[in-house]
DNA sequence: GGAATGATAGTCT
DNA sequence: GACTATCATTCCG
């Protein structure tokens, strides 16, 4: 994390999930996180994103409608969709398009970058601990971050005084970006919508891609 | 290195 | 009452 850093405008997130997925590579996730020492800073690089479209989507949670759960997909974008899943994991969105529209972008896993040390603690695992093992996969990234659907779901993303932020410093992801199917899905498994850094250690399952 | 397995709870039908 | 956008562990090669 350095100064140089800035938050994304609004702007970022109006275009379509596949759009927004495969840009969000290379961006910083920042938690801030309340100590006995003050504030701390845990920082971690987007390495692996998948994108989830709205009505037209079978395998997005709103794909059934507006719900309870689902309710902050239809808010304006930017901000923190954060779901439980299988008794035990949070995940994270961004939601994305204008509001009104559910499309929104899974954030799969990071590459830390400040706070490891924290982020093991967090997860309950030994501060050596490699990185693949500790902010690789959705469920994994959210225990580091501290990340809860209680505490952070339908945050705002794009707010200097946020406990979630997402950022950027200039590192550019373009020319290595990999496309593949979505993982752990069984409706529209076929569609490319999984977007990666090639080459990074910390992305999740299969790093070889179709594009 | 890869496949199979079970833990566990919120959400929707 | 069924179904998950998962993970760690255990087994096998």
């Amino acid at each position: 994390m350095n100064e140089k850093s800035r938050l994304l405008p609004r702007e970022f997130f109006l275009p379509p999930p596949d759009i927004v997925a495969r840009e969000l590579l290379g961006k910083l996730l920042v938690r801030v996180i309340e100590t006995e020492a003050g504030s701390e800073r845990l920082v971690g690089r987007i390495v692996e994103t998948e994108a989830y479209f709205g009505v037209d989507d079978p395998a997005a949670h709103s794909f059934a409608g507006r719900t309870a759960r689902t309710e902050v997909l239809w808010r304006p974008p930017g901000h923190a969709y954060v779901y439980f899943i299988y008794g035990m994991h949070s995940c994270l969105n961004v939601s994305c398009e204008p509001e009104g529209t559910a499309g929104c972008v899974l954030i799969r896993a990071l590459a830390p970058v400040q706070g490891r040390a924290r982020m093991a603690a967090l997860r309950g695992l030994a501060p050596d601990i490699p990185d693949v093992r500790l902010t690789s996969g959705p469920g994994r990234l959210c225990g580091a971050l501290a990340i809860t659907r209680a505490g952070l779901n339908g945050a705002d993303l794009l707010s200097e005084q946020s406990e979630l932020q997402i950022r950027e410093d200039g590192w550019q992801a373009e020319a290595q970006c990999g496309v593949s199917p979505r993982i752990g899905i069984t409706k529209a498994a076929d569609r490319p919508l999984r977007f990666f850094v090639a080459g990074e250690r910390c992305v999740s399952g299969p790093r070889k891609f179709t594009a």
